[in-house]
DNA sequence: CACAATGATATGTCAGACGTTTAATTGTCT
DNA sequence: AGACAATTAAACGTCTGACATATCATTGTG
């Protein structure tokens, strides 16, 4: 594990790198401890301050984690699902955000991998993923909810069905695409009409799912699909009338 | 933007939040320069050493870019694609080699994914799409690839495969699906009927597409997909059959 | 007007110090 | 001998101050 210190600077992402590799690579090995701050120093011939913040790169990635005290120090660290969803989720929803990604393009990537959970859900789910998705299509009926409180609960009924596939390697994939959409969903005014129709949606999914209806359930997610995107152009037609009156 | 310093510590990760929810937020704008490590450290009553390992915990996660020189400072960074795709690749590695997901799991998540871009594939796809598939398959053909170079070869052609559904989200979610497989399929080892086999598929796959037929990928796929599970399985079954001689 | 020297600003790096947390060790009392 | 308290040591977290280096804007000069 070396540096080189004439390459074109920026040391503390060189050491970053050099530990990362290790890591991937295997030569260090979960929950293992990294030589202290002061070794570290030595044997990349830097200074503590570079080598912390070679190891705060590393700890923002989530790939290893720091103890203060006695028996403390850098610990590899064991990357679990949990913290992957959330990386996932910002990362997702950031890439959206800043690329000016159209509301139909990330519709249509959503839906397309939902779909493809759907066969293995209504195979697998379990009484829990179905209650969850009940729950949430109850909370959906109530008219007082706001727009963004009826988002919210879509993506989570939508997280229940990915979860359903009973797949973690699925449900992590999908967290973003399920969870990047909030943001770009929550400009849509959500009538009470248009609620209706989406909780029927949903109610014809779950009925779907718990009874291992396959085909049922792609359809109707098809079905839920086309609709989000006809809500959207509608949003986004009557957005472009407004500025054309005003031009 | 404010932190704690009475909070169970670690500054640098406080303002590192503080400033990642800034930037989620949209308080700070894409390009936005943010204050000088000098104003920060002033900012946040902490010294400059802390402000940089906050810095360079978001520089980590590609949140912000630095400049040296005079008009030089941190800039919030537009996340590209590009930049996404490789950290969705290592964490997805990573996640899968710590977690000892097993193959089948895997498995059955990529080709999941991946038949939800078949059709999409089918109706866009493009010339050099093909040309890449074709390619690819040209080269898994050649006797004396080794595993290693084979399973890059089958990457590769997914790779072009999932791209061609002209979709840069589905791209993306799917780079860590595709590409962290290939660590678990290098353990499998190809015979020669077997390639065979394979490339029969990613033929018949890519005639698929060129014809627009979006079934036919679906069905190619499927077979890829349980022929591969097999492959995995037959490896399983002899290394435990070795393992119970030896006991 | 073009070009070179200079200065200002900001990040990159270093050295040394002190505080705080934590666990192991030591010491003492029962 | 054993249990509990005090001490010590190791490590991270943070601060101060300094110097090096890169880059741009300004200034000065031919």
């Amino acid at each position: 594990m070396k540096i080189d210190p004439t390459m074109p600077s920026d040391l503390s992402q060189q050491i970053a790198k050099a530990i990362k590799d290790a890591i991937i690579s295997g030569s260090l090995l979960v929950d293992e401890r990294l030589p202290s701050e002061a070794e570290l120093a030595d044997q990349f011939n830097v200074s503590r301050p570079t080598v912390r913040e070679a190891l705060k790169r590393l700890a923002a990635q989530s790939l290893i984690r720091t103890q203060r005290g006695a028996t403390g120090g850098a610990f590899v660290n064991r990357l679990r699902f949990e913290d992957a969803y959330r990386q996932q989720i910002t990362t997702s929803t950031l890439l959206l955000s800043m690329n000016d990604v159209s509301f139909s393009t990330a519709c249509e990537a959503r839906y397309a991998l939902e779909r493809a959970c759907a066969p293995l859900s209504a195979q697998r789910r379990r009484p829990n993923h179905l209650a969850m998705m009940r729950a949430e299509i109850h909370r959906q009926g109530q008219p007082a909810l706001t727009d963004e409180a009826f988002c919210a609960s879509d993506v989570a009924f939508h997280r229940a069905l990915v979860d359903a596939a009973g797949n973690p390697v699925l449900s992590y994939q999908l967290a973003g695409a399920v969870e990047a959409m909030q943001p770009l969903m929550n400009m849509i005014t959500f009538t009470a009409r248009s609620r209706g129709r989406i909780i029927k949606l949903h109610n014809a999914i779950a009925d779907a799912l718990q009874g291992q209806d396959a085909d049922g359930a792609d359809e109707n997610l098809a079905a839920l699909a086309s609709y989000t995107q006809k809500l959207a152009q509608d949003v986004i037609a009557e957005r472009d009338a407004r500025a054309a009156d005003r031009s």
